[in-house]
DNA sequence: CTAAACTTTCAATAGTTTTTGAAAGTTTCC
DNA sequence: GGAAACTTTCAAAAACTATTGAAAGTTTAG
């Protein structure tokens, strides 16, 4: 496979996967062009590279930045701004984990404390419910627990963990 | 808190719950209210319910049916159609987690292992590119084996990983 | 067979999210 | 200061997704 070839796919693909871990295509695929790339890339590079317009690229950019996951690169002697991504995996991969649970896994866990006490009048559908939180809430904070552990962790913590659990 | 009112909640946190784990709004909707629903529910009921026109609910009813994560009822007398969901939180994360496998992950894959033998010329974009696709193989394959485990696992899985990686 | 009960489909519509591009804003340099 | 280089904003347009509801289809009971 050609270079050319294989560097739109990777963009397609990463973008991809991107949005399934929440962050919209555009800028999944902003993050992958950052990604290949050897060197931090202007605004007006990007927009070329990806074939979109000045706007979306800086608010794209910008959300990158608000994730935590590109940084901002001044090049002496340039008045332009440069990004570049975080290149290791590991570490994206435990910044998304942060800001997944700070923008949906915490406000659940609000509502479900919250609902936790609803008054027992004792008929089936409020026992149903009570239960129903009961789980809902014990599974969302060993999830919140284990997200926790995996961003305080380092690449080694997963690795470790499919060894053990693989036997 | 009244239970009309942590109804209407749970549903909500429900619905958004399940938005950031791949289903749609109203599919998770219609699942939180068949997760806390004593008995199962027909159609009309969840229309009524969620205020949801029937094209609506039935298109949902059958999405939740295709992930497999809600079933068919036939209740001995009745012409109806009731429908009931997976209780188990955990059955139902495992569940979903298959899904997504299949959906997602798997085509990611597909195309690393393609672009994995693109031709190296020795330029440093060359290079880049394949140094990052081997680190996302990497890492995909390690989360497609993670997920693979948790998608046979029991419950206790999750516990004991938690308490092993927890001290 | 036929009417009633129920489910499914789908074209039209409504709603949401993303993208554009030109104008306004800011910074830098002479 | 003022012009050039660059960044940010935002209203309008385009693209995408979800929802409606009426009509078509299917199943069941008598």
């Amino acid at each position: 496979m050609k270079y050319a070839e294989a560097k739109e796919e990777l963009i397609q693909a990463w973008g991809n996967l991107g949005y399934s871990w929440g962050l919209n295509k555009t800028m999944a695929q902003i993050h992958a062009l950052l990604m290949i790339s050897p060197k931090p890339l202007s605004t007006e590079e990007i927009m070329l590279e990806l074939s979109i317009s000045r706007g979306n690229a800086n608010m794209n950019i910008r959300a990158l930045l608000d994730w935590g996951i590109v940084s901002r690169i001044l090049v002496p002697g340039e008045r332009k701004e440069f990004f570049k991504s975080e290149k290791d995996i590991w570490a994206l991969a435990r910044q998304v984990a942060k800001e997944r649970r700070k923008r949906e896994l915490e406000p659940i866990l609000k509502v479900l404390r919250e609902v936790n006490d609803v008054q027992s009048d004792g008929s089936e559908d409020t026992k149903e419910l009570k239960r129903v939180v009961k789980d809902l809430k014990n599974f969302a904070e060993k999830s919140d627990g284990l997200l926790e552990t995996f961003i305080k962790s380092e690449e080694s913590w997963f690795r470790n963990v499919l060894l053990k659990i693989m036997k």
